[in-house]
DNA sequence: AATCAATATATTGTCGACAATATATTTTTA
DNA sequence: TAAAAATATATTGTCGACAATATATTGATT
């Protein structure tokens, strides 16, 4: 039971990290050690260490000698959550503007149009998936990796809510056409046009979270 | 071996996060788990497990198979530690300029005062302390816990290169004087006024940083 | 029947041992 | 002697078992 570079804990705390984002898993449940050993037919070592690892993720929450609970949150939490996951965004953006090259500029637009064909294909998760990526790269381009690590920590904490963007399919026109403004800010280096774009992507965002969690 | 609400792992956790705030552990010094396991006079689990929570702090970074170190960090991954630390007290004062009450202007009065006083009586690692409450409570004070726990954990990440503010005592002065005038500015509702200093404590620990990691 | 106490069960926390891997040392070979 | 191979040692990863604690069940008391 040993292959490759990762540890088991690693892989486990993966699998797990899919199911909690596959909703199989939702916020508030328990994580039995003894059902994830039978689950992965491991010992409890390699299962602890992998609750460890989503712990640090921020989508676990372990309560000492109670157990670990995927991590809920109020709706407080949640559009704390989004704020603070577009503070970064104009952050990452108005570096990115002064920094960026024509090859991250060709990636992003590429990233758009297969953005704009998936959904066309009716295949939202993948457009979801790669919408994800795009705003992955405004990190990655940024050059600042601490700021990429705390975009990476923050979005992880929006796994076990990924079904709420995912029940919404017809936001994900409104998102693309946001990011292609965005887009063109860039090329253009136009700052006032980016965060406004940007503004208008957050309002639209935290309208969805509010219809989302209203009717929780 | 058992008492009080918290677990052996968290303990050994925080009293190695200690070691390394004081420098008996330095960045790059391996954690070696059967070390640990007779400092503390446990079995390697809890140890592990108080290596994980690091892990979560970042102030340790884990090589599968090979060990866990001290996390280590280059000129410019310092500086962008750095930068991120200021653009979140941007996003932290912008909000607390709005939402401000009396008792936290009048904590954060207090602090300074304090302040002022340790730095007479050469108590400067006290006089740290007080100014990372300070900062602190910016955060708290602004109403969004998500990032709240961000700065602690970009702060936490910051643990293994305390030294290198309290190596320049002279600094504190500076550090009070500009904290004051941010106040101020929190006082009379002006934005510009708590950006200018803000950005002007930012340029002078920039520059310390440059001198401090030249000489090294 | 409701509340509390006592007991039983389930679950997490810790332990010591072995397995797998990485590092250091010695030996072999050219 | 230097490089490579073989061996030995050190260290992390995983395991199964026991201890401590929390939760559920049962029984006693009113």
């Amino acid at each position: 039971m040993s292959f490759e570079n990762t540890t088991l804990s690693q892989r486990i705390s993966e699998e797990i990290a899919i199911k909690i984002s596959e909703g199989a898993l939702k916020p508030g449940d328990r994580l039995l050690e003894l059902e994830l050993t039978k689950e992965f037919g491991t010992s409890r070592a390699p299962i602890r260490e992998a609750l460890f690892i989503l712990e640090k993720d921020g989508i676990v929450e372990r309560v000492p000698r109670k157990g670990v609970f995927v991590k809920k949150r109020t709706k407080k939490e949640l559009l704390d959550l989004y704020e603070v996951v577009y503070r970064l965004l104009e952050i990452a953006l108005t570096k990115l503007m002064d920094s960026r090259t024509d090859e991250q500029l060709k990636k992003i637009e590429n990233l758009i149009i297969k953005m704009e064909e998936t959904l066309e294909g009716n295949k939202v998760k993948q457009c979801f998936d790669l919408l994800e990526e795009l705003q992955k790269d405004f990190f990655v381009f940024s050059g600042n990796t601490v700021l990429e690590d705390l975009y990476m920590r923050i979005n992880g904490q929006l796994i076990p809510f990924r079904y709420i963007s995912l029940s919404y399919p017809t936001s994900m026109e409104h998102s693309i056409r946001e990011y292609s403004e965005i887009m063109a800010g860039l090329k253009e280096k136009d700052l006032k046009n980016i965060l406004d774009s940007l503004k208008r992507k957050e309002k639209r965002a935290l309208a969805i979270l509010e219809k989302f969690v209203d009717s929780q």
